[in-house]
DNA sequence: GGAATAGTGTCTTTTAGACATTATCAA
DNA sequence: TTGATAATGTCTAAAAGACACTATTCC
């Protein structure tokens, strides 16, 4: 016996229309009536993006279950009862990616709900994006063979794709988020671990943006954007000359903004 | 009999922790068993924007069930079997705001999932913003009492928020979303209809952005700015003079970008 | 005439972008 | 020495922002 049908939403009487407007459906009270909705499944993805020898990566875990099974996809899971979204997102973050959600920048991308999106059954996930340090990951439960970062840029030239669902899509606009993101906030520097130099964090606007920038400008753009970056004082050698070091600043939102240029 | 049940995801032996990582769990194979996923409805809300008598409004409908009996909601509903977001989305704009789809800007915002902000049971919202001009609404089935538009700025200082669930939240972001969006593209031609003067697309940047623009240094960003809007050779008389008359640019990404500054 | 708006012109300040120069250290 | 990088300085072009001015029309 199974509760729930692929039925369009109930409606009865007085209430029809009524509950064709308020979005929410009036027909059931405190309670809910399992008949009354499609059934759906709502997961969330993790984007998980970070810089590794001067290249974008993001993190994918192989699955091993039908369907797209041996393919490569974002990890992710079943939202739980009684959880926020953003909640599951921290979690499946730590539990499947291995990346303590304190040491992350977390945001929810958007939304992807095609009905044959997953060929099981209706699933509509909440894709995040998760910028980290290239840590060295403590991985739960995973071995290196089944969770990895791959070359961005290298994914989304494969053909065919080697990701699964439409996860290949939901990449390509996180990556489109990240480089958007990098010019009107400070989230660059969550990339990096602390102090970092200049040249650390125009390595990581290059990585992002896929062309190189000009490190003379670059550097008095930084220096003149006000709370982007906050001097320590301190200098470390880097083979070649001595570095200033540098730790995030305190805006989030910058003004004027570092725009996506040539240089 | 119920066949769903607010338990957690079922996991099974061998392939729990392979389901514990592939995000889509493998425990069930082409049908779906109903009681592996905690049952979720899923919902679209539209945050309708225009822009009338110079002021920035949303389309709100009346509440008549409970929760929230009498408050006003964004419009919205089911997601139904089979069916996209955006398809959702698209069918609730011109079902319950009496918007045709054609005439409006429709683009995902953003997914709202807290546990508790529906009482009756888990609902995750998927949040749309709708961009459209002012049009003489044929609001299909609803009298003007029940559907009507407010003017936003209103509604953010009312105390306490006439709007039921977490729409208030909601109408904030949406808001957020289109100040952002007018700087770097082209929607703000699409709270209008064609054809429009300078001074016309100028008042929808005042009303969304909230503070008066320099009408000769607004007109002199606009021109120079490729692909914003196209000259057609007609003038219009407008009380006071005669003012050139333009249509919609052919591209939505503006270089340079028409900063939200404050002049 | 006075007030309001459309449209053009001009000037200053700020920012982007290109490029030169010096210092330091590795190979 | 040569090459690479850090840091600073200088110059030009583009854009933002402020303001002056004319023309037109309503009151």
């Amino acid at each position: 016996v199974t509760g729930v049908t692929a039925t369009q939403p109930r409606r009865s009487g007085d209430d029809a229309r009524a509950s064709a407007r308020d979005g929410h459906e009036g027909d059931f009270l405190d309670a809910y009536d399992p008949r009354a909705f499609p059934p759906v499944a709502v997961t969330v993805d993790i984007v998980t993006l970070t810089v590794r020898q001067g290249r974008l990566n993001v993190l994918l875990v192989r699955r091993g279950t039908h369907p797209f099974r041996g393919y490569w996809a974002l990890p992710g899971g079943f939202v739980t009862a009684g959880e926020d979204l953003d909640a599951a997102a921290a979690r499946e973050l730590t539990e499947e990616a291995g990346i303590p959600a304190t040491s992350a920048h977390l945001e929810q991308l958007r939304s992807y709900g095609a009905p044959d999106r997953d060929p099981r059954m209706r699933v509509v996930s909440v894709a995040y994006l998760a910028l980290a340090p290239d840590l060295p990951r403590p991985v739960a439960g995973t071995d290196a063979d089944d969770a990895r970062f791959f070359d961005v840029e290298d994914l989304q030239e494969a053909q065919p794709s080697p990701l699964a669902f439409d996860h290949h899509q939901i990449l390509t606009e996180a990556v489109e988020r990240a480089r958007s993101k990098l010019e009107y906030t400070n989230l660059a520097t969550t990339f990096l671990e602390e102090p970092f130099t200049i040249a650390d964090l125009r390595r990581i606007y290059e990585a992002i943006w896929g062309h190189p920038l000009h490190p003379a400008n670059f550097r008095r753009k930084v220096l003149s954007t006000p709370g982007l970056v906050a001097p320590t004082g301190q200098e470390r050698a880097t083979g070649r000359g001595w570095a200033d070091l540098y730790r995030r600043g305190t805006t989030t939102t910058l003004h004027p903004a570092l725009l996506r240029t040539r240089n």
